[in-house]
DNA sequence: TATTGTTATACTCTATAACTATA
DNA sequence: TATAGTTATAGAGTATAACAATA
C-alpha cells in the first residue's frame, strides 16, 4: 500500500503525541485514504461553488440537472434520474424545486401520456447562461495552483475512480 | 482553460447529436468539470465502502469519527465537530447513533462538567480493529489500476483542492 | 459573558412501498 | 405485465435559534 501518510501533515512535529486539549487532532490513517481526501475536497468544492454562483442559490447537483435538461430537451424524469443515479421518486421533489423557481417546465410528452417532456423555461435558459461562466471561473479558481498536465491527470484519475477501476 | 473535455467520453461517436429516446445522455461541459467528476468519484467510493465494510452498517463519516475518537480519547463533542466541520447540534445525533450501537461512550469530563469525554467502548474498539483492514482493502481495490506515482499524485492533488489551493 | 450539550424546528437528500394512469 | 409519475413514510445529514448548566 502507498505510504503517503507515514508523516501525516495533520500531526504535530512530534508525530502527534502531544494532543493537548487545544491543538489539532491526531488523524491517524485518515489523511492517507483517498476516500477521506475525496470527501474533504468535495466539501471545499461545494462551498466554493455556492459562493461562485451567488446570489443565486443553486447546488452543484441542480446545476448538473439544468445542463442535462438543456442538452437533452424532452427527456423524462425517469431517464434523468437514471442518468444521475437517483430514484424516480427522489426526482419528483428535485424537479418540483426547479419548476417552482420557474427554471424547468413539465411539458406533456407527445408520445407517452404517462411521462413529462422536461425542458428549461426562459428563466432557466437565462440562469444557465449566467451560471456557466461563473462555474468555469470557480473551477479555474480551485485549480489555480495546477498546471495543464496536473489538471488533465486529476480529471483522468477521478474518472478512473468513478469508472470502477 | 483546460480543454480535457473537447472529446467527451459521454457523447456518442457522433459527438452526441443523436440522442435517441434510449441512448446515453449528452453531458456537455459536465465531464470536463472537476466538481462533477469529484462527485461521481465520491459516489463510487461511498458505494464501494459500504460493500467493503458489510455486514457492518457504517458510513465513511462514522468510520472517520471512530478513528478520531480513538486517536484523541477524551475529546469533547464540540471539538470533534469543529475537527470535521459540522455543527455541535448536528454532532449530538451523530454521537447518539454511535452510542446507541455501543461503539462510543459519553464519559463525564474530569475537568469540565459541561462537556463529555468521548471514548470508544469495547465494541467500538473491536469494530475498528475489524474495519481498518477492510477499509484498506477497499482503498486498494479502488486504486487497483494506479501505480504508486499516480496514487501519490492523486492524494496530493486532492489535498491541494481541499486546502483551498 | 462565553461555552457545552441539548432540544425544537426546518430543510435537503435519499430510499422503499404502494397507488393511479398509461403502455 | 411493465413503466412513469406520485404520495406516504422513513431515516440521515445538515443548519439556526434558544435554553440550562457550567465556566
Amino acid at each position: 500500500m502507498s505510504d503517503a501518510t507515514s508523516s501525516s501533515p495533520d500531526a504535530g512535529p512530534d508525530g502527534g503525541k502531544t494532543r493537548g486539549r487545544r491543538g489539532a487532532l491526531r488523524r491517524s490513517l485518515l489523511p492517507g485514504l483517498v476516500g477521506y481526501r475525496l470527501r474533504k475536497a468535495q466539501i471545499a468544492m461545494f462551498q466554493s461553488f455556492q459562493a461562485a454562483v451567488a446570489p443565486h442559490e443553486v447546488t452543484p447537483g441542480q446545476f448538473g440537472l439544468l445542463v442535462l435538461i438543456r442538452e437533452n430537451t424532452g427527456l423524462s424524469q425517469s431517464r434523468l434520474g437514471a442518468a444521475v443515479g437517483i430514484d424516480r421518486s427522489t426526482m419528483v421533489a428535485a424537479i418540483d424545486r426547479l419548476e417552482g423557481r420557474g427554471w424547468v417546465v413539465r411539458a406533456p410528452s407527445p408520445t407517452d401520456r404517462r411521462s413529462y417532456a422536461l425542458r428549461l423555461g426562459p428563466e432557466g435558459e437565462r440562469l444557465l447562461d449566467e451560471l456557466i461562466p461563473k462555474v468555469r471561473a470557480h473551477e479555474e479558481a480551485m485549480l489555480a495552483g495546477m498546471d495543464a498536465g496536473e489538471r488533465r491527470l486529476l480529471l483522468d484519475l477521478l474518472g478512473r475512480l468513478a469508472g470502477g477501476g
